[in-house]
DNA sequence: TCTAGATTAAGAGTATTTCCTAAACTATCT
DNA sequence: AGATAGTTTAGGAAATACTCTTAATCTAGA
């Protein structure tokens, strides 16, 4: 009974798969088997600062939002992730070093989760993995390579329209302060620029 | 003969990859017949404006820069490529649309390219090239994420620091608009913090 | 040796953004 | 349902971080 629970938790993680490359049904059952779907609600800490980042998280449904509190007390989103998409801080997965983000759940959120010595071993009985996490880390990396460029060559107000065009689902969805965050910019600026916005329409 | 002088030139790559993972005789065999070596004089393109980016880049001495010039006519460098770097616009690379980016030899440069097709068929003939550059994109998107970091939460100064620390090597191989370009300011400002560091001590 | 580009310098200027205060609105909790 | 805390909007003053301009000096390539 819990394996059929969990073989088919994990059904979402598989259709993803699938639809990059077509899996062989001992791998659905090994990836299956690996990955742990997990409920957290809104606000509770996928990974705390301080802690090591043992858990590669994929977003079944709600959203996550990944973030780092400088010196000077202010926060800085790094990303978020919705539905089909992957978080977590690689440069701890990878170290096994304490991480100095936190993630957090935005909305009630349903995860599926996979351990690090667990992911280790999936790539040691399977290489199909290999290839699966090349491709959507190249994906991520394109993604980080744009946001970057958006960045360094765009002021606020452009950044904003980028961000409703990219994330159009998201942004009604969550808080404006954790927009105005992710674009490096004060909750009033934000809302000085929606105002903007509005009125030139 | 040309075959001899092919594998030795792709030796730097080898010791490259095999200090990531093990390779068995066939492997190297197999990469290195795949890898080109070319030398980029300074200044020279190895991908224009408007060009599919259809090779992958393995820096084996000098530096490269990746760059977008933007609608206002100032350039954003993205990306500086030394030894053991790799380099190429991914987004162009997997879509094989054109490319928004520039990437310019600022030394003369030796390269170990692979063109796109090669390196599809060599992710079918040996699985281990995916694990390769699994980790090698991992390791680009934790740079990268860091890299974002810094430009949301500090100022041009920190930055300025943050690169020395990070790219000391190059700080004084190449010109400061570069630098100043890859930090997001005027080569003026730049010239400003670094006589505000020098007054300083 | 000449020339073009790179670097430094310095002052004025600007624009983007923050900071502060405050009011209105919204969601959450008991 | 009412209280409380957080979110959003608003507005004006202020700061800072950075650009722009001009110009002189220095450097490297032809």
């Amino acid at each position: 009974m819990k394996d059929e629970s969990d073989k088919s938790a994990a059904a979402p993680l598989i259709a993803y798969f699938q639809n990059m490359l077509p899996l062989t049904e001992e791998e659905v059952e090994l990836i299956s088997s690996k990955f742990q779907p997990r409920l957290y609600r809104k606000r509770q800490f996928i990974l705390q600062e301080g802690d090591v980042c043992n858990v590669f998280n994929f977003v079944v449904s709600g959203c996550l939002r990944m973030y780092k509190i400088d010196e000077s007390g202010s926060t800085h989103i790094i990303q978020f992730a919705i539905e089909n998409w992957w978080i977590s801080d690689m440069g701890s997965f990878y170290s096994m070093k304490p991480s100095e983000m936190c993630i957090e759940a935005v909305e009630d959120t349903t995860v599926l989760q996979i351990k690090h010595d667990d992911l280790l071993e999936l790539y040691k009985k399977t290489t199909k993995l290999d290839r699966l996490f090349r491709i959507l880390v190249e994906k991520s990396l394109i993604g980080m390579q744009q946001r970057l460029l958006q960045n360094l060559s765009s002021d606020a107000r452009v950044r904003y329209e980028t961000f409703l065009k990219q994330y159009s689902t998201l942004s009604n969805r969550i808080p404006n302060t954790y927009i105005a965050s992710y674009l490096g910019i004060t909750p009033e600026f934000l809302s000085k620029i929606r105002n903007e916005r509005v009125t030139r329409k």
